[in-house]
RNA sequence: UGCCCGAUGGUGUAAUGGUAGCACAAACGACUCUGACUCGUUUUGUCUAGGUUCGACUCCUAGUCGGGCAGCCA
């Protein structure tokens, strides 16, 4: 059958970070490689995090190592259980087939379940025990508001915490009993003692530890305090042997810290390393969980897993392959430079993945009648359509031609425009995998719209025929008006009407009016049998498939996922 | 006016001191029972100024421009 050749036939990727990576596997640093992918379960992964996952585990895979699906949940404010379980779902869809046997699994609780940062607490609170123990850690009473002040500003110092100087036992008596539950939300903190002055902000004796009295998703009532990042992030990573700690850009200011807190607590075993790489910016698009949460809030969209959202889940609905994200995520590489990547490249990865392998079907999106006079009205003439013509042994199935039959309303023109070359009145054109057809008279109503066409059918030019290679200029696609099916079929186009939606900070702003129509298409009925993961390409349209969520059986729906390349649209030809 | 990161055709990305290449996009052409696919051709690039060198996209210095950093978010 098909194969997803560009994967399979590419070289392997390469860019900065697989070439230290590389350097490390040369040089034997490490038994294996170990990466990890560690979303917060605040939202619905996106096409951004797809970058991620692709590379994170694309290095394990490339390298016999194994990659860790870890929820970074230390925020049990923000956190939910319905996201942790659409990121897992997410995550092993992306993967599956390609980097699955890469997929680190925790070693107790159920089978398949991801890591979680949340179930390191009890570690990472000795971990913070024993900073505090050597001097490097300390219990502030400053208030958020008063934290602030004291940090200072980036072009200006800023002054040590009156608490800082609090001795050993006086701060080991005070974290516990912080989490024992003794003091109110914000009332105290821990905080590493670094540089006050630095000019890395994030060296300003961060905070470690603050006191949440909040339920948490996966530890429940166990804890009132929790670890920001910071801290969580490197030990969690040194604690399930990360080799190489992967991030986004943002983080570039973090990673003394992150060397800082693992160096201080002078562990016995290897450390890992941080770096970091260019988050993805996509045109006409929105990669941004918050903003995205927003377009899910404000009902601009239907949910997350919305076809037109940049979401995994709203892509995979949308009839996006995973194979097309992996190719799209090949393409555009690593680097450290904050690009703008163009649409057209995931259009393109998706359009040549769906060629190789979407079954070829006949639909007709706005019908117009076609009457073929010349055709008994109780009769078909059967003909063979090919399934995809990609494959290496394509597949027939019949299609039946009969008197009268629906076209595109786009295929024929009263009054065409130059280079025309679809149906036109006393105009030939041939009908896919059928015969050649003229048009002989146009129907119109009284207030002179044209309601059906009529023309005749020249048999002698069906497969087989003799006349099979008469030429006409234009080939278009059609269905019997007797023998088809209606579905729901949705078109659908950018959500944003600008290459950058937040340039000026009001991406609702610009939120393509028309990003969605659904039109009655009339369709062969051997889409009846359309499977939820199947990929159909109406001829001459687009790719299209079953949307999972609403198609019933006798009423279904199908998703554009992408529309074919049509440089005639593009023409500035008069329509 | 502090620290950090970056800059190669329209876009994205290679070249790691030795021929500036690839992909996308665009334009044109061939083919076509999908105006698709495929194939061919073409256009366009190393931020600036110095320096090192036989030789600089690459190394050094200064500048310019862009991005990040002042959550008890991640």
């Amino acid at each position: 059958m098909t194969v997803e050749h560009p994967e399979a036939a590419a070289p392997a990727p390469a860019d900065f970070i697989r070439d230290i990576v590389a350097q490390h596997v040369a040089e034997k640093r490490y038994a294996k490689i170990v990466t990890r992918f560690p979303p917060e379960p605040n939202g619905y992964l996106h096409i951004g995090h797809a970058k991620s996952i692709c590379l994170n585990f694309g290095i394990a895979r490339e390298n016999h190592g194994q990659c860790n699906l870890r929820m970074d949940d230390t925020n049990p404010t923000k956190e939910e259980i319905e996201y942790v379980r659409s990121i897992t779902a997410d995550v092993q869809w992306l993967i599956a087939g390609w980097a699955d046997d890469c997929l680190g699994f925790k070693t107790s609780g159920a089978a398949g379940e991801p890591y979680f940062a949340s179930d390191y607490f009890g570690p990472l609170y000795d971990f913070a025990v024993s900073l505090v123990q050597k001097g490097q850690a300390y219990v502030c009473d400053l208030s958020p508001k008063y934290t602030e002040a004291y940090r200072g500003a980036p072009d200006r110092p800023g002054r040590d915490s009156p608490f800082r100087t609090r001795s050993v036992a006086e701060n080991l008596d005070l974290f516990a009993r912080m989490k024992a539950g003794e003091f109110p939300d914000g009332a105290r903190s821990l905080r590493a003692k670094i540089d006050m002055a630095s000019p890395n902000m994030w060296l300003r004796d961060p905070l470690l530890y603050r006191i949440r009295h909040a339920a948490h998703h996966h530890t429940g009532d166990a804890w009132c305090i929790y670890p920001l990042y910071d801290f969580a992030h490197c030990l969690s990573d040194y604690l399930e042997g990360i080799t190489h700690s992967i991030c986004t850009l943002e983080f570039v200011d973090h990673r003394p810290l992150y060397d800082w807190i693992l160096e201080s607590l002078a562990l016995p075993r290897a450390l890992p390393h941080q770096y970091e790489f260019a988050k993805l910016n996509l045109g006409y698009t929105i990669v941004s969980k918050r903003k995205l949460l927003q377009l899910v809030q404000e009902k601009v969209v239907q949910g997350w897993d919305d076809p037109r959202m940049p979401t995994i889940a709203g892509l995979r609905r949308r009839g996006v392959p995973a194979a097309a994200l992996r190719q799209f995520a090949y393409n555009i590489g690593v680097t450290k430079f904050d690009s703008l990547t163009d649409v057209a490249v995931l259009e393109h990865a998706i359009r040549e993945q769906l060629n190789q392998t979407a079954q070829r079907r006949l639909g007709v999106l706005k019908p117009i009648k076609l009457v073929l006079t010349n055709l008994p009205a109780d009769e078909a003439v059967m003909c063979q359509a090919t399934n995809n013509p990609q494959d290496e042994a394509p597949t027939l199935r019949p299609v039946a031609l009969t008197r009268e039959v629906y076209i595109e309303a786009d295929d024929f023109a009263e009054v065409p425009p130059p280079k025309f070359f679809r149906l036109k009145p006393g105009g030939e054109v041939r009908l896919k995998y059928a015969c050649i057809i003229k048009c002989d008279e146009v129907i119109k109503d009284a207030t002179g719209r044209i309601i059906e066409l009529r023309g005749t059918a020249d048999l002698t030019t069906r497969t087989g025929g003799p006349n099979v290679d008469r030429k006409v200029k234009g080939t278009i696609h059609w269905v019997s008006a007797t023998r088809c099916i209606e579905a729901e079929v949705r078109l659908y186009d950018r959500l944003f009407t600008a290459a950058e939606p937040d340039a000026d900070g009001e991406f609702l702003k610009h939120v393509n009016p028309r990003s969605l129509e659904v039109v009655t298409a009339k369709l062969e009925p051997a889409l009846r049998e359309a499977q939820p993961d199947g990929r159909y390409q109406f001829e001459r349209l687009g790719y299209f498939t079953l949307d999972a969520k609403d198609s019933q059986a006798g009423r279904l729906v199908f998703n554009r996922t992408i529309s074919l390349k049509d440089t005639w649209a593009k023409a500035p030809a008069p329509k």
